[in-house]
DNA sequence: CTAGATGCAAAGACTTTGCGCGACC
DNA sequence: GGTCGCGCAAAGTCTTTGCATCTAG
């Protein structure tokens, strides 16, 4: 694979920013540096850099998927479903789990994902 | 809620198919007992039913979103990377999981959603 | 030179919306 | 008769594809 100009910075906008961002803020972004950058190379980098396994692809249909620079600790994400907002939470269970979920399926687990889904701190009825 | 012919029709669609079908599927499926309705109705339908609480929407952005007719426990998802079965796994942790999310994200949680992915048994390879 | 990348535009898949008609209470 | 639901068609959003051009090795 060769690291062009537009993949490092595709990289480099994953790995700053912790919001999990959707193509269409990545293409955004991109635009400032890159101002030729077309949404058709963010998408097919999109795809390469999942493929070999650089970031992780977390599908949602309202507002297009988001996308996970990958790190080396499994992790579960809460989603503020007023905002959209996603964060990373540890998953220290992971093993366990997958473990248990491949005794009980006859599934081959491979990897798994874990959302929590509620409000943020910020979304919260401000009740306190 | 009106409990129309199409709706019950849904409904009984997915709790008789354990396959968590997509809306394109369950619009082919209602089509043999009424040809009339449309894929329309068949989305306005899932959306009233998830947000009165009797489907849960499984977001992916490949093949289109899988619906889950509600069940008492909270349970997991076992997807097949190849063909796209997917099986439910019981999650006896949910609660525990879902309490250490709040506590170290300070989100308030509502639901979660488990998927675990990898290959079903018809999918693996036959090495055994 | 040639394989892999880019960028444009068009096509595609899935879902939502607007609106008039019809059915139920 | 007013509200809710249906069905048609059109529009919308996100993503992929085809193809010509470009570029690094």
């Amino acid at each position: 694979m060769r690291m062009t100009p537009q993949r490092v910075a595709i990289l480099r906008i994953l790995s700053d920013d912790p919001s999990h961002p959707p193509a269409e803020r990545i293409f955004e972004e991109i635009e400032q540096t890159f101002p030729t950058t077309s949404r058709a190379t963010v998408y097919k980098t999109l795809d390469v850099l999942k493929e070999i396994g650089q970031l992780i692809e977390l599908e949602f249909s309202d507002g297009g998927n988001r996308y996970d620079a990958m790190r080396i600790t499994t992790h579960a994400h809460v989603v503020c479903e007023r905002c959209g907002r996603i964060d990373d939470v540890e998953l220290y269970e992971a093993a366990q789990l997958r473990a248990r979920a491949a005794q009980h399926s006859k599934f081959q687990i491979k990897s798994e994902r874990v959302d929590f889904y509620g409000l943020c701190p910020d979304c919260q009825p401000a009740s306190n």
